[in-house]
RNA sequence: GGGUGCUUAGCUCAGUGGUAGAGCGCCUCGUUUACACCGAGGAUGUCGGGGGUUCGAAACCCUCAGCGCCCA
């Protein structure tokens, strides 16, 4: 144990990694899976293999790495896990560009051998998100480390899936999926992202005469597969009409005119085409009316199959023949270009998604919603903050069932055998589906697999130590836009999976992170904050802090450069305080010394530290990381290193701060820790060089202090305070220089005696030569009366202004308290505490204003 | 269309009934035993508009206006 002296100034991008690999050879990030501790676990959202820590990664780390590294210090068995997510459509798309360089597709490989390739892919050039991890300081547990296409983790899928599909809640079925033409699979809803585009609407006219109707379309191609036309049951305008039939144009079929509830009469002319194939509601309809479902565009979104001169055609290109035929035939009522309608884009790669009639995959959600919800809403589960709660339910409430098949290869395959004369076949994992059979080609959507990761990362459907130990997680930390994707997901299972208990405590939603005016940060507006940038000119601690600062519970936050330029200060500032304090002999060494011995410098800081652990510990405790930073800022900057240091500076200087050596080390070293989780690698290199300590990762979360507060303390510090400021801002006011000294009197009571050296330190007031004294000015302040010999002469005008000012101020701060005190409803009915605290306002306004008015006749005019 | 937020200093945001706050920016001064990535001092707000509840409202209720997000 011994103290070390720091350099002038700390260097993040020398010290960070090897402060890193320290911690990690050292085990402190590697959980027991068997402890007397209490556990405390998070499992890491996993990053995406192709990804990048990008900002909004960078907040949730942040916020995850406090929670865990604070809880480690607080003595918990902590297990942050971490891991990385396959994900499908996004890897596969990867690998295929990277094919197509080559001149290749996947089918020119086969499936097997593009697997291998996606493998090999992943074993070279994934983890770049892991080394950001170990860049950023994430103590997460690197011997724990998944995959959702790990072994264990696939065979969690095939527990899960068979044990589903035994309870019968995944079925296979025809369905209106959304499909993407170009990735040529289907997509869950929530892969699909709506945006308002310009379309057209268009208005035809089928059938003649007076049993002609009118139907309106933004997608006039899939009227080649219409095999109804709908009205609604009580509009009398087609009453005459529903049974009969009408000739569908350009395809000359025939359809029946049906009377269906679903179609609203006040839209359009009320009357709609149907397309079951192509069209959710039409599907609907269809089923009800036992329609036929006729497919008119292949998986790559060409018309097909329809007999008629469009097969062949991309369906824009066959949107424009199809109206062009029709307006041939005068068939055309009427077109309205542009149509501003929401139109859906596939996630990955935005091409505009197909509502197609294909045979897919779901999981029924319904039950399983049911028990997420009710787990929420029974308190087993909290949502932090609260207020994000309705969000969450209103997604559980209004699930529809989930298409969980994919037509990708990289992924679960679906683990459904077809046997030759139609049987189905499931296997579960060591299960073998008889000879002959073939299986699904299709893989299992990537939050599928996701979904289980808070407990097959932890062994399932083993009955490992870790998932005894650490299931269910303690918090889910995530953005509020991941909690349908992902957080509703892993509800349903772990529910189903794990006998009912839900699979965190609390699920802490955080916001996103804008640019500095509070826009969304995209590539396109060149907005986006890189972070792997920043850390390179800020250092790691820096960013976490401002994303930490900026963290108010569910709300987003904006982010600028110079901010982060802030924390980096900050941090300076911190480094600077701690090599004074080393050099001014601060130590650790010993027992504090007894309380009430101390000084009320001493006591005072003391008593604010103790506040300072009790309020950031609540803070955190609580989620609320911005306004436990805010309290941790200003801690530090103005209470320790603005006013404590200051005041100490005469007794450090004199030899005199036997007791505030003691102190200042105890105070570093606490703030140090409760800094730790938040800024991990200054925290480090700063506290093992005052203290000598092995680790600040491995330290004792600190203890606020009860018997350490110190209301006497604190007020009389809080009056030499005010009474340096005052003199500071005459002084100011004056133009006389801070570094000129002055000499001066102070006539105070006893108490501030001791303290009056260290007054005359920070003021550079210096002791009068003995009978030389002539006081040219006199401030009074409370009850301090400080002369002054002035050896230039004061500016009257400048201290008119300054005393007029403070009187304009005194008299209506003292009108505000009259006012309140002589209301009688206000006497009657506030409580009494409030009632004194005015009183006292008025009787310190009521004697500030007779000393200026008496200071200011005082003054000469000119 | 349904839901849900937001509107406070130039900018970004805290502040859930008792004299309006922070960071950044701005102005003045300044090499004093850490720190110019600094210090000291200062300026800036009818808390979106209107109404109500209350002794007392930025905060609670109603209403209007503007902006945002989610879902359809």
């Amino acid at each position: 144990m011994s103290q070390r002296e720091l350099p002038s100034s700390f260097t993040p991008d020398l010290v960070e990694a090897l402060l890193y690999e320290k911690w990690v050879k050292a085990g402190y990030f590697t959980a027991e899976a068997k402890s007397d501790k209490p556990p405390f676990s998070i499992v890491i959202p996993p990053p995406n293999v192709t990804g990048i820590l990008h900002i909004g990664t960078a907040l949730d780390h942040t916020i995850q790495d406090i929670l865990i590294r604070m809880k480690r210090m607080k003595g918990f068995n902590a297990l942050w896990l971490p891991g990385t997510d396959h994900a499908g459509i996004a890897t596969q798309n990867v690998v295929e560009k990277q094919l197509a360089t080559e001149g290749l597709s996947r089918h020119d490989l086969g499936r097997e051998e593009f697997i291998k390739r996606v493998w090999q892919w992943k074993s070279e050039s994934s983890g770049a998100i892991l080394k950001q991890m170990r860049r950023f300081g994430d103590s997460v547990d690197w011997t724990r480390e998944r995959f959702t296409m790990d072994k264990g983790l696939s065979r969690a899928v095939l527990t899960i899936f068979k044990r589903l599909y035994d309870a019968e809640l995944i079925y296979r079925a025809e369905r209106i999926i959304n499909w993407c033409p170009r990735c040529m699979t289907a997509l869950s809803d929530i892969e699909v992202d709506h945006s308002d585009d310009a379309g057209e609407l268009v208005s035809i006219r089928y059938g003649e005469g007076g049993d002609a109707i009118v139907v309106a379309t933004t997608r006039a191609e899939t009227m080649l597969g219409d095999t109804a036309v709908a009205v609604h049951p009580g509009d009398a305008r087609y009453a005459h009409l529903v049974g009969k039939s009408i000739l569908l144009p350009l395809v000359n079929r025939e359809i029946p005119i049906i009377a269906d509830e679903h179609v609203d009469p006040e839209f359009g002319t009320g009357a709609v085409k149907v397309t079951p194939a192509h069209d959710p509601n039409d599907f609907e309809i269809g089923q009800r009316h036992s329609l036929a479902s006729i497919v008119v565009l292949s998986p790559e979104a060409f018309v097909t199959g329809t007999g008629t001169e469009f097969d062949g055609l991309d369906r824009f290109e066959a949107r424009k023949a199809v109206v062009e035929a029709l307006r041939k035939q005068g068939r055309i009522v009427a077109e309205k270009r542009p149509y501003i309608h929401a139109v859906g884009h596939c996630q990955r790669c935005e091409t505009t998604v197909e509502p197609r009639l294909s045979k897919q995959w779901f999981v029924k959600v319904a039950p399983l919603a049911k028990a997420a919800g009710d787990a929420v809403r029974d308190g087993r589960v909290k949502i932090e903050p609260e207020s994000l709660a309705p969000r969450y339910f209103e997604w559980v409430d209004n699930m529809h069932d989930w298409c969980i098949s994919r037509q990708l290869w990289w992924g679960h395959q679906i683990p459904v055998w077809y046997g030759p004369n139609g049987e189905v076949v499931v296997t579960g994992p060591d299960e073998k589906a008889p000879d002959g059979y073939v299986q699904d080609p299709d893989v299992l959507d990537t939050w599928f697999s996701s979904a289980l990761w808070p407990f097959s990362t932890l062994g399932w459907p083993g009955s490992t130590e870790d998932l005894k130990t650490f299931y269910p997680t303690s918090v889910l930390v995530t953005a509020y836009d991941i909690l349908f994707f992902w957080v509703v997901r892993m509800m349903l299972f772990g529910l189903f999976a794990m006998d009912g208990i839900p699979p965190f405590h609390v699920i802490v939603l955080h916001g996103l992170v804008r640019d500095k005016f509070g826009k969304k940060m995209s590539r396109s507006k060149g907005n986006a904050i890189d972070p792997l940038e920043l850390m390179d000119v800020y250092g790691a601690d820096a960013i976490r802090f401002t994303l930490a600062r900026g963290a108010n519970p569910g709300a987003d936050q904006a982010l600028a450069e110079e901010w982060i330029a802030g924390s980096r200060n900050f941090g300076t500032k911190l480094w600077n305080a701690t090599r004074f304090a080393i050099m001014n002999g601060a130590t650790v060494e010993g027992e504090l010394p007894t309380f009430d011995s101390l000084n009320a410098i001493d006591r005072w800081i003391l008593s604010r530290l103790s506040e300072t652990v009790k309020e950031v510990d609540q803070l955190f405790e609580t989620y609320e990381f911005a306004r436990a930073c805010d309290v941790i800022y200003h801690f530090a900057w103005d209470e320790l290193c603005d006013w404590y240091l200051e005041l100490s500076k005469e007794a450090f200087a004199s030899g005199t701060a036997h007791d505030s050596k003691r102190v200042l080390g105890f105070v570093l070293d606490q703030l140090l820790r409760l800094m730790h989780p938040i800024m991990p690698f200054i925290t480090e290199e700063l506290w093992t060089a005052l203290t000598g300590g092995e680790s600040i990762v491995i330290a004792e979360w600190p203890k606020s202090i009860p018997s350490h507060h110190d209301t006497d303390g604190e007020k009389l510090i809080l009056q030499v305070q005010d009474v340096i400021t005052e003199v500071r801002r005459f002084r100011n006011d004056q133009g006389i220089k801070s570094s000129q000294r002055i000499p001066g009197r102070f006539h105070a009571p006893k108490e501030f005696a001791r303290y009056e050296s260290a007054m005359r330190f920070v003021l550079r007031i210096d002791h009068p030569e003995e009978g030389l004294f002539t006081p040219s000015k006199t401030l009074e302040l409370g009850s301090f009366k400080i002369e002054m010999d002035l050896s230039q002469a004061i500016d009257h005008v400048a201290e008119r202004a300054r005393l007029s000012k403070d009187l304009v101020a005194a008299k209506k701060d003292r009108e505000t308290a009259i006012v309140k005190l002589s209301n009688e409803g206000f006497m009657a009915k506030a409580p009494d505490n409030v009632v004194i605290e005015i009183r006292e306002r008025l009787a310190k306004t009521d004697s500030y204003i007779e000393r200026i008015t008496v200071q200011l006749a005082k003054l000469p005019l000119a």
